[in-house]
DNA sequence: ATTTTTAGCGGGAACGGTACCGGGAACGGT
DNA sequence: ACCGTTCCCGGTACCGTTCCCGCTAAAAAT
């Protein structure tokens, strides 16, 4: 218990050789059965376990998987789960490093975890990443790569990535359904991709309905429920106040929410209100917010499953792109017509 | 780009040895300033990078540190966060397991750290862990452990937890001192520590005030939303239903929220509410929730700080624990005595 | 009876880096 | 002129494992 046993150890007690000893343990070729069975034996009464490091040494993988996040919200400890979920299965244990939204500190993981030598990175940029140079140096040293969620259209390789504009539509669709006319949107920074699509699905559907976007009602803001919540005071506070807003968080609709309440407007009558993530909070607030699920932990799930099978394929194949379909869960915050139920 | 540069290229395109580019790389004696400038010239310029495979095999440590959690829910979130932060300060890369609650995949992590070689462990049992051989084994092998948050009584070893007798108190005798008088107290598994000490504290503060517990007012059950709504429900329909009720996580206060409202009641007139955590949602949700603090993101960086401070201690010393005091939120749920505002 | 095959095992190299020892050269002091 | 020191560098071992090659002896084939 003091020092773990080695193969050596092994073959010094049995007066066999390194060599013999590793092919017996290993069920290889060229080995009597008896001192495979002696061996055997022997390993497990010392309870010899492989040097891990070794093998990684030698073979120079390490059966680890570096994960790189911006945070660790709701919507990401859910993929994480089922990167986790996956992973574990396929016998990797993963890496997580939280950028913290933090261009610098992604800078930072990525080298971290490079020279930890992990088999390869699935990543999720921060929203302040706009030059991508550290994950090009992944791909240039030939490690594995997948972008999920938080994906770059100008980086080449397997993606994993909710529609997002699909995501916008149907949110957008419903509002106008219900009869909604002045929707607003509360979006992330300007070069956050997920953010720009949902805005995406939003313009068209607004273009479709014959509505003309109103730039005032166009909103860019951190991330963030204090920044939503002073946007949407400075939207109701206009000449021409939206009639309902669509925010591409749930931590930004909670913001938008608690203004609302504050103006002493009432949801959904006064104003209609749809968040993005379908978080637990938003079936449990007064009223009910309706949103938009991305079904993060199969997200997870799937993007595991996707780099698992890129590690084990050696084929340079067009590196796919896995696309989740969201689904609206319309609750009280924007259900005014009773005929839709 | 192919492949990384090693000692050896560099020693060779330079007519020197392995061991003198060594040294020079590492500012070490006996190096001629020329020499050193001119390995490192070329290191640069080859982008050579030392092996961290190779050094980990040398010196044993993989400067990684093995985390293992019951599941990634917001309070473990943010203190993995906590985590996070202090080891990427001190060098050090997490890797996180997720038990799920379950006590075969605690164990299946726990394997697979330790055969990862990680320096140590930072572990949080999971509700269903009874037995401890695989913690102890960790012991057995002297890799430094420290225990955090839900932590076992009888193994010997550092932690850091939150004086949960005193949040069982402090939630406790302000249901008391709101004049509640029939508190029931809606706990977890019956072998999770952290839930027995909040109990303690809710029992000792019941005697204190002269109240006498009444064993139908102390429910348990998981740590989960539903079974708490569930429970709730059945306390609400005895005879001598309780006038409040602390819980001893904020998902099973909405759970109880949830069963509490269905039944048209009113916080705080008709019944008061405690939970425990402090997560954002209690002050989403309508009525706000009282809550007791734990300050996770603090106990995580303090576990993370303990753990490296151990490591780096060579000397046996007698294990600390560290131990961090809550504080109570008070919102509208509990808030009955205009008194106290 | 001689050659060829084959089973079973040992010896060494290799992976990339560091530590330790040793040794030559230059230099200083006596 | 001799010895001791210091400066620089090289050689080798080692970490634990696998892989490749080669060896021996017995079994099989000719």
């Amino acid at each position: 218990m003091e020092k773990q046993a080695t193969i050596k150890d092994i073959a010094i007690a049995l007066r066999l050789s390194k060599s013999t000893v590793s092919r017996a343990l290993r069920d290889a070729h060229d080995i009597k059965s008896e001192t495979k069975e002696a061996v055997k034996a022997l390993a497990a009464q010392l309870d010899y376990q492989p040097n891990k490091l070794a093998l990684s040494f030698l073979n120079k993988q390490t059966h680890t998987i570096g994960v790189i996040i911006p945070n660790l919200d709701y919507v990401l400890s859910t993929m994480v789960k089922g990167i986790d979920e996956v992973a574990l299965e396929a016998g990797y244990t993963v890496m997580v490093c939280q950028s913290d939204e933090s261009f610098g500190r992604e800078i930072v993981n990525t080298k971290r975890l490079l020279d930890s030598l992990v088999d390869g990175f699935i990543v999720s940029v921060s929203s302040e990443t706009k030059v991508f140079e550290h994950i090009k140096k992944i791909q240039s040293k030939n490690i594995p790569l997948v972008l999920f969620d938080r994906i770059v259209s100008n980086i080449d390789c397997p993606k994993v990535r909710l529609d997002n504009v699909a995501g916008g539509v149907i949110a957008t669709q419903h509002l106008i359904d219900q009869g909604y006319k002045r929707i607003a949107i509360l979006a992330g920074p300007e070069n956050l991709n997920i953010s720009n699509k949902r805005m995406e699905g939003y313009l068209t559907t607004l273009s479709e309905n014959g509505i003309k976007p109103d730039k005032k009602l166009i909103i860019h803001c951190d991330f963030n429920q204090q920044y939503a919540y002073e946007a949407t005071k400075e939207l109701l506070a206009m000449k021409h106040p939206p009639d309902s807003i669509f925010t591409i968080s749930d931590r930004m609709a909670i913001g938008a929410m608690l203004a609302i309440k504050e103006k002493g407007l009432r949801m959904p009558t006064d104003i209609g209100l749809v968040g993005f993530n379908n978080e637990p909070v938003t079936s449990l607030v007064t009223p009910g917010i309706s949103s938009v699920e991305m079904y993060s932990y199969e997200m997870g799930k799937a993007t595991a499953r996707l780099f698992i099978e890129m590690l084990h394929s050696n084929e340079v194949t067009v590196p796919p792109e896995v696309v989740i379909k969201p689904k609206l869960f319309v609750r009280e915050s924007s259900k005014r017509l009773a005929s839709k139920k």
